[in-house]
DNA sequence: TATGTTTTTGCGGTTTTATGCATATTTTAA
DNA sequence: TTAAAATATGCATAAAACCGCAAAAACATA
C-alpha cells in the first residue's frame, strides 16, 4: 500500500466515523504502528486532522471543541470591515456560511438597507440582530456539519433570485483550480449562488489561499473579487491579480 | 473511546444540560470514575467548565442565571423531558420557537430517529445538534421579533408536508378563546402548521394558561395535547380536560 | 541498465501517557 | 454525628509515542 494510499484511507475513515484508532489502522493497513503514526503526524501538520493519543479525530470534531478559538479573530475583523464597504443600500445579496460571514454581519453599518439571502443558520441570525436589514432564510434539510441548508429546494430557490452580490467564504481558493469545498451539498449551493449574483465575492483570510479541496466551486474567472486581511499590493495576491480579479 | 472524544462529549453534555454529574458520565462512558475526574479536572484547568463536588457547570450556567428565564428553568425542563417522550422512531414533527421548544429539543433520546421541520432559528441549530434526526428549516423571510421565518412561501411550504405532530409553544392558552398570539406573520404559521398535523401537542409553564392575546391560532377543539409542568391531576388543567385534550 | 540519492519503512529500546485500582481523606447529607 | 459518596494520592501496568538507525524501496540521472 502507497502512502498516499494510505493517508487517503485514512481520511476517508476519518470522513466516515470522525475518528480513528492508530491500532486499527495498522491492523488494517498491514503496516507497522510507526508508519500509521508518521502519517497521522503528517496529515496533522497539514490540517487534515487532530491527532490524539491512540489515533486521531477529523476536524469538524475539533472545530465545535473551540469555539473560542481567537486565533484569527483580529484578520476575519479587517475582511469583514473591507467587506461590509461593498455593501450599498437597496443592494440584495446572497450568502453561505462561515466564520467570515458571520464577522460581516456584525460589521454592516447599522443605518444600511439591503436585502439577504442566506443558507445559513448562524448568519441569519446574525444579520437578523441588525435594525433594518431584511433577511430571508433559504429552507430546505439541514447538513449538520456546515449548519447550512441544502438540496434540491434550496438550490431551486436560490435560482428564483436575482442578487446584485454573492459573498462567499474561502475553504480553498488556487489560482489554477478555482475555489474548491470537500461537501458535494455545500458545493451545489454555492454553485448555485455564483450563478444567481451579477458579482462573486470571495472572502477569507490568506491562509486559505493557493490550496485545493476535493470538489471544484467555480473557476477563478467565476471570481469577481477577493477580499483577504491583506493589503491589496501584497505580492502573494498578484497572481489573483493578474487573473482578472479584484484585490479589495 | 479516545480522551479527547471524551472531554468533547462532557462539554457537549454541559452545553445541553448546564450540569453533569461524575457518576452519570462514567457510567455513559464506560471508563471509570478516576477517568472522567481528571477529564473534568483537566477541563477545569483549560477554564472550559466548572468543577464541584459530583460533577461540573458550565460556564455560561451563571450568565443563564441572570436571565430571567430561570426563574422558570426546571418547569421548562420537565415540560421537555415529558414532550419528549411522545416522540417516535420515523415520526415527522413540525415545531415552531420558543424557549420551551429549545429546551425539548435538548432533550431528546440520542438514538432517536424522526424528521422535525422548523421554521425557527434556534430551534433549528439546537436540533442539528443532535446525532441522528433530521431536520429542515423551513425557509422566508425572517421574523425579527420571533426569529422565525414568516410567509407566504413558509406557509405554502408548511401545506405540502403530511406531519404526524405539531408541538406548539405556548403564548396564551384560554379554554375559551383557545389559542392565541400577537403577532400576525407567527400566526399564520402555526395555523398552517396545526392544519398540516395529524395531532396538536401545546407545551408551555402554566402561568400561561387563562390568558389571552389579540390574535387567534387556533379553537380550544383543535388542540389535542397539552404539556404543563403541572402533574396532569393537578385542578388548573381540569377545565382543558373537560374540553377534550389530553393532560399530560 | 547501473548508480547514487532521497524517501520510506520497520525494528529495538526508551520514555511518556492513560487508565484503573487500593487506600486514605474529605465532603455531603440525613 | 455518622454513613455514604466523592475526591485525592500513590502505584502498577499496558499501550502508545518517540528516537535513532539501518534496510528497503522509490527516484533520478547519466
Amino acid at each position: 500500500m502507497l502512502k498516499k494510499e494510505r493517508q487517503e484511507y485514512i481520511i476517508h475513515q476519518l470522513n466516515l466515523h470522525n475518528k480513528v484508532l492508530s491500532a486499527d489502522l495498522s491492523r488494517n493497513m498491514n503496516v507497522s504502528d510507526d508508519t500509521v503514526r508518521r502519517d497521522l503526524q503528517e496529515l496533522s501538520q497539514n490540517g487534515k486532522l487532530i491527532k490524539v493519543h491512540g489515533g486521531a479525530l477529523s476536524l469538524s470534531f475539533h472545530a465545535a471543541f473551540d469555539r473560542d478559538m481567537v486565533y484569527n479573530i483580529e484578520s476575519k475583523h479587517i475582511i469583514a470591515q473591507k467587506t461590509a464597504r461593498l455593501i450599498q443600500n437597496g443592494m440584495y445579496v446572497l450568502t453561505a456560511g462561515g466564520t467570515s460571514i458571520l464577522e460581516f454581519a456584525k460589521s454592516l453599518d447599522p443605518s444600511l438597507n439591503a436585502t439577504f439571502f442566506t443558507c445559513s443558520l448562524n448568519a441569519a441570525i446574525e444579520f437578523a440582530h441588525h435594525p433594518s436589514i431584511e433577511v430571508v432564510m433559504i429552507g430546505d434539510k439541514i447538513s449538520k456539519d456546515a449548519m447550512l441548508t441544502t438540496g434540491a429546494n434550496a438550490v431551486q430557490t436560490i435560482e428564483s433570485i436575482q442578487a446584485d452580490l454573492c459573498i462567499l467564504g474561502i475553504n480553498s481558493l488556487d489560482t489554477n483550480f478555482g475555489l474548491s469545498e470537500n461537501d458535494w451539498e455545500v458545493v451545489q449551493i454555492k454553485k448555485a449562488m455564483i450563478k444567481a449574483s451579477k458579482k462573486t465575492v470571495c472572502i477569507g483570510i490568506s491562509e486559505k489561499l493557493n490550496s485545493q479541496q476535493k470538489i471544484k466551486v467555480a473557476n477563478i474567472e467565476d471570481i469577481d473579487m477577493l477580499i483577504t486581511e491583506l493589503d491589496p499590493k501584497h505580492p502573494s495576491l498578484a497572481p489573483f491579480k493578474r487573473q482578472g480579479i479584484t484585490i479589495y
